[in-house]
DNA sequence: GTCTATAAATGGATAGAC
DNA sequence: GTCTATCCATTTATAGAC
């Protein structure tokens, strides 16, 4: 029998019914335990033993296990906002904002393993769990659009080539930031090599950086 | 794992105890079952469903749940051997083997839908599966040795630059053809574009052909 | 909205015959 | 080496009190 010490949600003192705080909480624990072992893997008292709530809880306001993960998966990807939020390239000539957007991209992944290991299970399950969503896709496009106008203001100034695709480029740079962090355990065992050893980080950010502004240069 | 290199056992259709075939035949059901629902998402039942064997067998052969995703990894591990096979670049000049080696990888990556997925999952779990095994690296040192003799050489002839890193190269190349399968279901929903589309395929081959050749240009 | 307690079902693993 | 039958721990989900 455990006494429960509720640090999670104690730091401000609890409300017994705050619906909103509970949400917040569960969704978070979630996250993390969902990131650590895959949707079939995690199991809804891991959860529970996280957030300091009970299951019914859990039901009452998500539904079901799916419900939660895909509750979780919109969380996520909202964050991705924060991308185009850090990005200042206004006043800076087309080359120097791209190798800007490049890095703060490669940056945010980085920074972001657990987000990373979530995409992992939502493709391994065939993305079902957002194919409904109506909140996921107008995130991911806002920063697709930015790039696209960069490619444009790019080509316009000459130092772009012209007829590159925005979408194209953008798997060129999501993939390396993306699979660097997703599969650096296999590559690891494989390879002997730490992918997140920082100066080996600092040389694969030049590398992305660099790769991009060769492939759109004219 | 090892194929059986010689079938003396070839007297039925189906002989009554054939331990090699049993093996095999479980650990391609196996394979298929673990990258369509994942390793916990997976149950033996479904495996079992699968091949005409019984959950016993699965266990005398293979320990436990987790000996058999080992095996699925090792056993397809072993199938990147094909990628070096199919490499002909003996006589070609450095750009052209190159062109060459990005585009037979991204091609082996492109038919190989399940291994991808095999491995995303194996990530998942941190690669805990492969950890020990003894067979998985050398499997791939293969073709990191041909790719780094390749860089070495065009660094000779003149054809590419100095200093490029070979694995990080190999990142860059691999990092792009696996991505683009293993992330294509979450990409269709946000961005509705279709990733195997053929004519998007060939863009995408010569985009990331394109793009290595540029990065290594002196 | 949140809790205690429990139902209902799934699924990994094994005993023991042949 | 492979089968039939089964055990039992785990786990999603809910009934019903407060």
């Amino acid at each position: 029998m455990k006494k429960p010490s509720s640090e999670k949600l104690a730091s401000a003192a609890r409300a017994p019914h705050d619906p909103q705080r509970t949400r917040r909480a569960i969704l978070d624990a979630a996250s993390a335990v969902f990131a650590e072992k895959g949707f079939s893997g995690a199991n809804v008292d891991d959860i529970v033993a996280r957030v300091e709530t009970t299951k019914p809880t859990i039901y009452y306001h998500f539904g079901s296990k799916e419900g939660l993960f895909a509750a979780v998966l919109e969380d996520v990807y909202a964050g991705m906002r924060d991308i185009e939020k850090s990005l200042r390239s206004e006043g800076l000539p087309a080359s120097e904002a791209m190798r800007e957007l490049v890095g703060i991209t490669f940056d945010y992944h980085a920074a972001h393993p657990d987000w990373i290991r979530l995409i992992s299970v939502a493709n391994i399950h065939g993305a079902k769990h957002i194919a409904g969503s109506e909140s996921v896709a107008p995130s991911n496009s806002a920063i697709l659009g930015i790039l696209s106008d960069l490619v444009d203001r790019g080509a316009r100034e000459g130092v772009f080539r012209e007829g590159v695709d925005p979408l194209r480029l953008h798997l060129l740079i999501n993939s390396f930031c993306f699979y660097r962090v997703s599969n650096r355990h296999t590559w690891k065992v494989i390879f002997k090599r730490d992918l997140e050893a920082p100066d080996d980080v600092k040389a694969q950010r030049e590398t992305i950086v660099e790769s991009v502004l060769r492939y759109l240069a004219p």
